[in-house]
RNA sequence: CGGGGCAUGGCGCAGUCUGGUAGCGCACCUGCUUUGGGAGCAGGGGGUCGUGGGUUCAAAUCCCGCUGCCCCGACCA
């Protein structure tokens, strides 16, 4: 491709409403443009990268079986209403309706549909177990679309669906499915982790996150240093206190004054007690609207997501705020404490075997010190409430962990028989009899990726592609190649090598001035750079240089050939 | 959804308080010079100032309505 025939409008200055890096360097290099909140047209240089992810996922599904149709973006409601989720799925669901005033929806995602299919199209157990996929366009029509492609409206996804007749064969498609993820992150180059996503709480289900570890991911993740262990931080197990570190009481609980000093970290430096030891406490709301109490001990961390699993928590977690606390309390939030507090507690384990504390007085301005459980105040229940932190023990017992943050990019998931059965999903099975057929689902988010890669891979001058994800391998930058016969013969003459070869060229024939070329050479990160000029041809030469080293090196121009069966053919 | 902010040429912004011929940088077009890291000079094109109403001799500017976009909304308790 020569750029004189492939408009490439990039911005010098970054757009004021982009906030994270991948947005601003998308826009930037003239990969995507906005049309509105959270929808985006991709422009031909980033569609090129959508493709490459797309065929890697592609080619990897087909290799472990995956069969691939195509099923219509929108949806009846009806098939929504057998699910019961038209009910349950709430305003992300844009619903339509057409001439005839039928309800539709824009697929968020299609369970419903893929059942529908199955069960007109599957007989017999002889027809699973089967795996369909398709790449296609979701809506969901998010609260608040930001980060431009990482989190939009309407976005790229693959999904499959498996079917089965027993929990044997969904592990076992299941497993294929888990290691095709990880043969597609590898491809296209990309540092991640999968995780476990669910602890087996809601029946049995199981569940892995893919992440593509980036420093400004949304969710963040702990992983064992010594082993394969590693789960979303919302999942992740704190480890247990010891409980025989638990000493008696040596102090007197009294109430001291704390003017003015009202979080954790002012209280503990006032009073000159450690972090530690002191606690703070959080109110929530209950399902039923009224108050309960989360206390953790002041240099921990509230996990919002274990919370809200809690009984007498709702969910999602609702944080009570300040005026209902005074008025439902009689105190100002910070100065808030368990001694003679008459709602519900639940206390994190770490707190729980405190001894000689430090909490809030209940009254304005004061706090209590020398503070014991069942002695000044009742224990309440006990449980997990916190983060695992950075360097704490694995969960598996293998070590420490490391935290770090990630972007959700996979998502696999042994449903079971929730949609089957609602739609009445069978087969019969050897002896003749109907059985309710079980379910996979496996997701991957085919734009979110490439948004992902470049929060991953970028420096301060632009975009560093993989080369499985660059829009194109090879970029020739001919300087004078307007205006210097030299270069530009032997600059046509290396494009056209190039194209025999297959390699994905791009030539930047505009002849504008260096500086310009290689500013947007960089930015919009094509892996392998050939610099053509005057003073190399002198010398026969060629410069090379790799997107993202510092170092160009010397090529002598006969050796092109080698160069580019050796260093540009290898996938 | 709640709170805040913004809307002026393709992009980034000034002008709005205090009403009086719409301006700057980048980008774009033409010419000359320049050519190894986003050049210089000269000339040029492009804007119903988001939208609908109102006040006024006069509205980007003041008033009212609407729309769109962006940011914040889990830990001082």
């Amino acid at each position: 491709m020569r750029l004189s025939r492939f408009p490439l409008t990039t911005l010098r200055e970054t757009p004021a409403d982009t906030e994270v890096v991948s947005h601003q360097l998308m826009v930037r290099a003239g990969m995507i443009r906005a049309l509105a909140s959270g929808l985006y047209t991709w422009m031909p240089l980033g569609l090129r990268v959508v493709r490459k992810v797309e065929s890697a996922v592609r080619e990897e599904m087909n290799r472990a079986g995956a069969l691939e149709l195509i099923m219509p973006a929108v949806q009846p409601a009806e098939l929504w209403m057998e699910s019961g989720r038209w009910e349950q799925y709430g305003p992300e669901l844009l619903r339509l309706q057409d001439r005839h005033q039928r309800e539709f929806c824009f697929g968020p995602t299609h369970e419903e549909v893929i059942t529908d299919i199955a069960r007109r199209e599957l007989q017999s157990y002889r027809q699973l177990p089967v795996n369909y996929y398709q790449i296609q366009t979701k809506f969901r029509d998010e609260i608040r679309p930001r980060f431009g492609v990482m989190r939009a409206r309407e976005f790229a996804m693959k999904d499959a669906y498996s079917f089965h007749m027993d929990a044997d064969s969904l592990a076992e498609t299941y497993e294929d499915m888990r290691l095709a993820y990880c043969r597609i992150f590898d491809r296209l180059g990309l540092e991640y982790r999968y995780v476990q996503a669910d602890s087996g709480a809601i029946g049995g289900a199981v569940s892995h996150e893919f992440h593509v570890l980036a420093d400004s991911g949304e969710d963040e993740i702990v992983y064992a240093e010594n082993s394969d262990y590693a789960a979303n931080v919302e999942q992740a197990p704190a480890p247990a206190p010891d409980i025989s570190q638990h000493p008696a009481p040596t102090e007197n609980l009294v109430h001291v004054d704390t003017p003015g000093q009202h979080s954790v970290e002012e209280v503990s430096a006032f009073l000159d007690v450690p972090l530690e030891r002191v606690v703070k406490t959080l109110i929530v709301h209950a399902p039923d609207n009224s108050l309960v109490a989360l206390i953790l001990r002041g240099d921990h961390h509230l996990n919002a997501v274990k919370a809200a699993r809690l009984e007498g928590v709702d969910a999602p977690l609702r944080f009570a705020d300040a005026e209902e606390i005074k008025e439902r309390l009689g105190c100002p939030v910070g100065s808030l404490g368990p001694v003679g507090l008459n709602i519900p507690c639940y206390v994190d384990a770490w707190a729980a075997v405190l001894s000689d504390f430090v909490c809030g007085g209940n009254t304005e301005g004061t706090h209590y010190t020398g503070v014991n459980w069942e002695r000044n105040a009742a224990l309440g229940t006990v449980c997990d409430l916190r983060n695992l932190e950075d360097g704490e023990p694995s969960p598996d017992g293998s070590g420490s962990v490391r935290s770090a943050r990630g972007v959700e990019v996979g998502h696999i998931f042994q449903l079971g028989d929730k949609y089957s059965q609602a739609m009445d999903c069978t087969v019969l099975d050897p002896d003749g009899n109907k059985k309710t057929v079980i379910m996979g689902c496996y997701g991957i988010g085919i734009t979110r990726i490439v948004a992902a890669a470049i929060e991953q891979n970028h420096d301060e001058h632009g975009i560093i592609w993989t080369d499985a994800m660059a829009p194109f391998r090879l970029l020739l930058c001919p300087i004078g190649f307007d205006r210097s016969d030299a270069v530009r013969d032997a600059t046509e003459d290396l494009y056209r090598q190039c194209t025999e070869s297959g390699i994905e060229v791009l030539l930047d024939d505009r002849g504008l001035r260096p500086g310009v070329m290689f500013a947007e050479a960089d930015l919009i990160g094509i892996p392998h750079r050939i610099v053509i000029s005057e003073r190399g041809l002198d010398e026969s030469q060629l410069e090379y240089q790799r997107r993202g080293s510092s170092e160009p090196e010397v090529l002598a121009l006969d050796q092109f050939p080698d160069f580019l069966r050796d260093r540009l053919t290898s996938d």
